[in-house]
RNA sequence: GGGCCGGUAGAUCAGCGGAAGAUCGCUACCUUGGCAUGGUAGAGGCCUCGGGUUCAAUUCCCGACCGGUCCA
């Protein structure tokens, strides 16, 4: 294990002593003689709630400041925090540690840090333990991580263990913690491939931060175990520290929970709106809330079995009721919920996710619809946004949220409008459910299951509905494992590799030209490997499908031989020209020069719909508003389209106005402009609006400023804006919940697009015989006068088939007082039904009618007389269909039927008839 | 990214291979001094679209489009 790894000296220098705690069995340091306990739960209680550890009380923002200055007097670099979307990263949607600001690139040392050493307060959001928060007195879903970190090297260190002990000891002290009060837990750290020894920091029994010395990374044969995994150390040593802002603030105040330390306004003001007493000053009401602390902090809440455990032991230490207990606790737990949720939605909303479906939006959506759930459950009916207003109110340090607060306010209402109509739609599909369970026992789990699935209702919702309907649910306790059991049954589909992977390690990367002379076409170069019919260069012109934009096609010659080059792709720096084969093979070799040359036509059009694609974006972001982020694109020669998160429709108004500005940045014709930066300097210099087009892979990232969009991007460009030509927009269409995709085309291809529309509609013009401008008016007119015909046509039908039949009633044929009507024409199915339905009026009579129309259709009708006498309609239908080589059949009243098979219509209407003559003589 | 559910009258939905329906709303008339109400009659459907299977598709199959929802 790590055991080497915490020989610190400033815990021997300074007087701590190692103890094995005699409750776990974790090794800890303290400076207290007596001690036998480690100081974490399970083995110590808190001992800080209405005692404070530290001299003073702190709020929010004096404690953040506090924190900040400490470090910056002692050498560190104050750091502004992240976005709590990490859209820097592919593999994480929310920023969870400070740490995870500088993963990976600048803890594996391919980036410098924006500075070294540094400190911030980074807001992160964890949601996890969502069911906890509120309940337990201490979790939250967003909490301040603030830290300093260190990036150490084998050529430079700054400071490693003992500084960073020290840094902390000296922190507390400075905030009155008694020093006999601390404990530093042994605790290897381990995640995210990396892993280090860590201590965690304790006072009063409650874990105040964690201190992280990252220097292994995970490899397979690595020389040191933690939990099971093999390590091996890195280049790089990383101080990673996590002190918890809230549990500062709390540890300063010694509330009965965090939230009363960190919130209170919005507390009181909760209360206040749902009519709850939250008597914070009564001692009783305190004594509650602190053994509920307490206790939380020693067992595990999650589940409803465990809550009881939780309310028995609280309401035995002081001696209440349990039912009692829950009845003053549970409003509060969730006024504390709803407090916690709606600070997550202003981070999450302020930093720009939108509410969706998908990806990070979904977990938008998650804590809002949790917290809507609990506003319901407390009869409260205030909008969001009037709460996300008093936390922004409450952060005055977070200036940003309240200037994006009227797009807040409008995704939160719509938001809560589209809850509600999902409930109403819920609650009739329950109460539909709950009708046709009614007398036949309870819902059933599979039915439950659906019912949330499908239409994202609860179980509690389906029990409460169904219930008022007097239909009892079969809820199990496991429910949100059978749903999650549901899912995991799909199938992880692989992605596949690129086959030559192994052998592209050993070449070296690729000379991009393009970039360089983004105009020249033609070039030579030489082979350095070949496989199959795949050709890589040492330099190339060619530009490799990346960031939504399609592969440069063109040719390469060698000697005598020209091949059109019809993919290129990139894989580690390395490009890789796909040439056909079939004519020729391909007998190159390592070191023959190549000549190649780009088809100049396709790259124009790919490059102009590159900086369209741009242009269209910073259009869509001054139209739509600051929430406009790119989702994905993809260029092609013809059109381009670009996805953008968007939380309502994009009206046709807004689209012509997104066209005309894209189009008036065309026309300014400016100079592109194109520098090239490590990622921190140009996080730092541009901010996050980098990202539009994912996470680019590379430590240097090449920046593209198109006007007021600065982007960093791969891709190929225009020099001037006016170079791109016409940029017309095709359509715009809503592909998920919260984004929208825009279509467009520029330069040729715009051109092409307008002459393709102006086509379709000359030719409907001309259909119709009418100008272009009377197109709608006379299609509406059209339309309206076919819909009227057809109403006409099936009337005159009806009229004819009661004509018909009334002249056939006459000379029909009797058996047996049996009338037998019949007749052979060109009638279309439609018409002989009319006729048979007419027939029906007359009890004794029996219809065989036939019509020629796309093959053979019979229609049998029998009135009620004939039925009474066995004679039914389907048989008669089904033996005719046969002779004509079909089927038919229906009801004994009137049936349908049959076949291909036109010669033999006389002979299936004959055997009707003597089928009839037979039955009815029976 | 994956899974599931849905698209039929203005609204909410039923029907799920053989005559396109219910409730509410709408229009007209009757009842009333007027209204609430009650009664009668009527209008209103490319059954989302495109293929396929079938003698026959709103119904079954495939695909598109649109909407909802759960999970990562």
């Amino acid at each position: 294990m790590l055991e080497d790894e915490y020989n610190i000296s400033y815990f021997d220098e300074n007087g701590y002593i190692k103890k094995t705690c005699s409750e776990c069995g974790n090794i800890f340091l303290t400076k207290d003689p007596d001690r036998t306990t480690c100081g974490d739960a399970p083995c110590d209680p808190y001992t800080f709630i209405g005692s404070p550890k530290f001299d003073r009380e702190f709020t929010v923002p004096e404690m953040r400041s506090y924190y900040l200055d400490f470090f910056e007097q002692r050498g560190h670099t104050p750091v502004h925090r992240y976005p709590v979307a990490a859209r820097w990263r592919d593999d994480i949607y929310l920023t969870i540690a400070s740490i995870a600001d500088f993963q990976p690139y600048v803890t594996s040392g391919r980036v410098a840090p924006p500075a070294n050493p540094l400190t911030i307060s980074q807001p992160c959001i964890r949601l996890n333990d969502l069911d906890s928060v509120g309940r337990t007195g201490r979790h939250l879903t967003t909490f301040e991580m603030m830290a300093h970190h260190v990036f150490n090297n084998s050529k430079r260190e700054y400071y490693w263990k003992d500084e960073t002990v020290r840094l902390c000891d000296e922190l507390l002290k400075s905030l009155g913690v008694d020093e006999k009060d601390v404990t530093y837990i042994q605790n290897p750290w381990a995640g995210g491939g990396n892993a280090g020894a860590s201590v965690e920091v304790m006072v009063g029994g409650l874990e105040l931060a964690t201190l992280v010395f990252m220097n292994l990374k995970e490899t397979k044969t690595g020389s040191v175990n933690v939990n099971g995994k093999l390590y091996d150390k890195m280049e790089t040593y990383i101080v990673d520290t996590g002190y918890g802002l809230e549990r500062f603030v709390w540890a300063s105040q010694g509330t009965p929970t965090i939230y009363d330390a960190i919130f209170p306004s919005i507390i009181e003001e909760l209360t206040n709106i749902a009519g709850i007493d939250h008597h914070i000053s009564d001692p009783e009401y305190r004594e509650i809330f602190a053994q509920n602390a307490k206790f939380s902090g020693l067992m595990d809440v999650s589940g409803s079995a465990n809550i009881y455990a939780l309310r028995k032991q609280v309401a035995e230490s002081i001696g209440k009721d349990v039912d009692e207990l829950t009845k003053i606790m549970e409003p509060m737990e969730k006024i504390y919920a709803i407090a916690d949720h709606t600070r997550c939605l202003t981070f999450m909303l302020g930093d720009g996710i939108i509410p969706s479906n998908v990806k990070a939006g979904y977990l938008a959506r998650l804590v809002l619809r949790r917290t809507l759930r609990l506003l319901n459950d407390l009869n409260v009916n205030v909008p969001l946004s009037e709460l996300v207003a008093l936390h922004i109110k409450n952060m005055p340090e977070y200036p940003e949220f309240a200037e994006n607060f009227h797009t807040i306010e409008e995704i939160l209402a719509s938001e809560e409008d589209k809850y509600g109509k999902t409930m109403e739609k819920g609650a009739r599909i329950v109460e539909r459910s709950a009708k046709k369970y009614a007398g036949k026992g309870p819902i059933p789990q599979e039915e439950l299951l659906e019912l949330y699935d499908s239409h994202g209702i609860t179980p509690e919702i389906t029990k409460d509905i169904a219930e008022k309907a007097g239909v009892a649910v079969d809820l199990p306790d496991n429910f949100y494992s059978l749903v999650a059991e549901m899912h995991s049954e799909a199938e992880e589909k692989e992605t596949e590799g690129f086959k030559y992977e192994d052998k592209i390690l050993h070449l070296p990367a690729t000379k991009k030209m393009y970039y360089a002379e983004p105009e020249r076409m033609d070039f030579e170069a030489v082979v350095l490997d070949v496989f199959d019919n795949l050709v890589v260069l040492d330099s190339t012109f060619f530009y490799p499908e990346s960031g939504g934009q399609e592969a440069d096609h063109g040719t390469l010659t060698i000697g005598n031989y020209t091949y059109n080059v019809s993919d290129v792709q990139i894989h580690n720096g390395v490009i890789v020209h796909e040439v056909d084969s079939e004519k020729y093979g391909v007998p190159i070799n390592k070191g023959d020069l190549v000549s190649g040359v780009v088809n100049k036509a396709r790259r124009d059009a790919l490059t102009r719909h590159h900086t369209a694609t741009h242009i269209i974006n910073d259009a869509a972001k001054r139209v739509l508003g600051n929430h406009i982020w790119q989702a994905g694109a993809q260029k092609t020669e013809e059109r381009a389209r670009l996805d953008v998160s968007h939380f309502k429709h994009v009206t046709q108004e807004e689209l012509n106005e997104i066209e005309l500005i894209a189009n008036k940045i065309v026309m300014s014709n400016k100079k592109l402009g194109f520098e090239v930066l490590d990622r921190t300097t140009a996080e730092q210099t541009y901010g996050f609006e980098l990202y539009q087009g994912g996470v680019p892979k590379d430590s240097d990232l090449r920046i593209v400023k198109v006007g007021t969009d600065i982007e960093a991007c791969g891709g190929t460009h225009c020099s001037y804006t006016g170079d791109v030509g016409m940029i017309k927009i095709l359509g715009c269409e809503r592909i998920q919940d919260g984004v929208v995709r825009f279509e467009y085309a520029a330069g040729d291809a715009a051109i092409r697009a307008v002459q393709h529309t102006e086509r379709l509609l000359a030719e409907s013009s001309d259909i119709l015989s009418v100008t272009k401008e009377k197109l709608p008016e006379t299609v509406d007119r059209f339309f309206r006068e076919w819909k009227e015909l057809n109403k006409e046509n099936s009337h005159l039908k009806d009229i004819l088939a009661e004509l018909k039949i009334d002249q056939m009633i006459e000379s029909g044929e009797v058996v047996n007082g049996i009338k037998i009507i019949t007749d052979v024409g060109k009638y279309s199915a439609d018409e002989l039904r009319k006729m048979a339905v007419e027939c029906l009026k007359y009890e004794n009579s029996v219809s065989i009618l036939l019509g020629e129309d796309n093959g053979v259709k019979i229609v049998a009708s029998c009135g009620k007389l004939a039925i009474e006498r066995g004679i039914k309609a389907g048989d008669l239908v089904r033996e005719m269909s046969k002779i004509v080589g079909g089927g038919g059949g229906g009801k004994p009243d009137l049936a349908l039927g049959g076949g291909p098979d036109v010669s033999k219509i006389n002979d299936a209407k004959e055997a009707g008839i003597e089928l009839v003559k037979r039955m009815a003589n029976e």
